[in-house]
DNA sequence: GCAAATGACGTTATGCTATAACATTTCATT
DNA sequence: AATGAAATGTTATAGCATAACGTCATTTGC
């Protein structure tokens, strides 16, 4: 079991781990059933434990899907895209620069105080269109 | 009461109604509870009539507030961007050709061919910042 | 015409996702 | 030790979405 990250509590630890090993998404309670074994119990200790990965911007939420995926870059910009198999379920996390441009603009555009971006492209991956 | 729209049926009728009346995101419970004298008795008669409706682009999902919002443009034939206050709860739907482009130039470079995008800005409105 | 296919509808039940509320524990700092 | 902040454990509940069944009306093709 890795100390992926430091200065993480047990729960935040076993949750992270957790989505490593799987490099896909999971639901929270998917995470939970795996780690019932590991002690947790309840949805309330995986869902205090993503949070603050969240935070830390060591995990990511995938809004339309309803599940949680680590992030997979070192450097952790809030502001990732995905691009999400229908077919193969994978998920590829992008660092996009001109389409955080093309954002700000538009904010810009609207005198809007960009806060938060959710981008989720859905679709057909390399491997399966 | 207005029949916004040829070829719906009763249902799809009334959700749109109320979602144009509305011009906020709506859940769609919360459109349940405001249907229910109108005769829909359960969620699953809103939940279909979302469907067809988002079929048609003449409605929005926000995926991660949960809600629904009537399509504010006639012609939906581009990924809708969406700006989304945290402080009053409007919702700005904007086209955003040069967004649509870096969006479709990132797919080309992985090689993804796109289906559906989900783009949601949060952050503070021209009157909240 | 009439059978088959299609799509909307109604209803009940169920499952998945997320948080409220409250008591307790842990741990760094003073 | 005393304090305060954050994490934990637990039960209960709220909120979001669909499965599975049967019915009805309309269209399509023979």
């Amino acid at each position: 079991m890795g100390a992926l990250a430091e200065g993480l509590t047990r729960n935040q630890a076993l949750v992270l781990d957790r989505l490593v090993a799987a490099g896909t998404p999971l639901s929270a309670y998917a995470i939970l059933d795996a780690l019932r074994p590991s002690g947790l119990k309840a949805p309330l200790q995986v869902y205090r434990a993503l949070d603050r990965l969240v935070d830390r911007g060591l995990v990511h939420r995938l809004e339309s899907l309803n599940a949680f995926i680590a992030c997979c870059h070192d450097q952790h910009d809030r502001t990732a895209v995905f691009l999400i198999c229908q077919r193969c379920g994978a998920v590829d996390e992008e660092d996009a620069p001109t389409l955080q441009g093309a954002i700000a603009d538009l904010a810009r555009a609207s005198n809007f105080a960009v806060d938060s971006v959710v981008l989720e492209i859905k679709g057909l991956c390399r491997g399966c269109r």
